[in-house]
DNA sequence: CCCCTAAGTATCTTTTTGTATACTATACCA
DNA sequence: TGGTATAGTATACAAAAAGATACTTAGGGG
């Protein structure tokens, strides 16, 4: 398909990754393999388990990662990326090859004016 | 670098391109170059002055774009990437090829259990 | 009997985003 | 003399995202 800001194919990706924990929680997924619901809470100080309890969700309902329940007490939860999640990993590769590149610059400057 | 969670660039990058009409523009600035204040809005039907002009500040604010003003009246101002803000094209098009190989879906499942 | 654990819910509040509308300045045109 | 065009700002409001805190369930250990 062709490239034009109409048919603007980047929102959908962006959709998905957008969320302040989604993009770490789908590089965990991704390079460590199935992880529990503690073991992603642990390794995400601060985030709250409502938080991490809704990303996973929002991940879950656009089939990008896969949630399996153990029928034990306590509880047991394992979450990993399904195939389809798998072919997000160029547009995260490419997110961090850039931002690895690029510090994120904050500028301050004056209006450039020109008088013709 | 390594690809680590920990260090997670990728929220770099997400975070410059996330906002609602970010990435339109920043395609139609990459594709067609220097664009006028009113002409990006005329392309945008639906978005408001308030909010084209609050994006364009950001962007700018991040040195992803550049904005001049002429000094005439009517105003005229110009914006157009840097070459900096290029430098993201690599990411958008990543975004863009996998926005138009793959539909977004809304899943909904049943829980999957294991006994064990 | 009581506490611990894991993976959640349920509420409530705060912060961030986005929308809607109205208003401004000033040269040019009829 | 009044209307048009451009690139905004100001204000108020609505909606979405995020955060804080408390509560739940049920088996196992002491």
């Amino acid at each position: 398909m062709e490239k034009t800001p109409e048919n603007c194919q980047v929102e959908d990706a962006l959709g998905i990754l957008v969320g302040k924990w989604k993009p770490v929680i789908l590089l965990y997924l991704l390079q460590e393999g199935t992880k529990r619901f503690s073991e992603l809470k642990r390794k995400m100080p601060g985030i709250t388990q409502k938080m991490l309890t809704k990303q996973l969700r929002e991940l879950e309902d656009e089939d990008i990662i896969q949630r399996v329940v153990y029928a034990q007490v306590p509880p047991k939860v394992e979450y990993s990326m399904t195939e389809y999640g798998r072919s997000l990993e160029p547009v995260l590769d490419a997110m961090h090859d850039w931002g690895a590149k690029h510090t994120v610059r904050k500028v301050v400057k004056a209006d450039q004016v020109k008088s013709s």
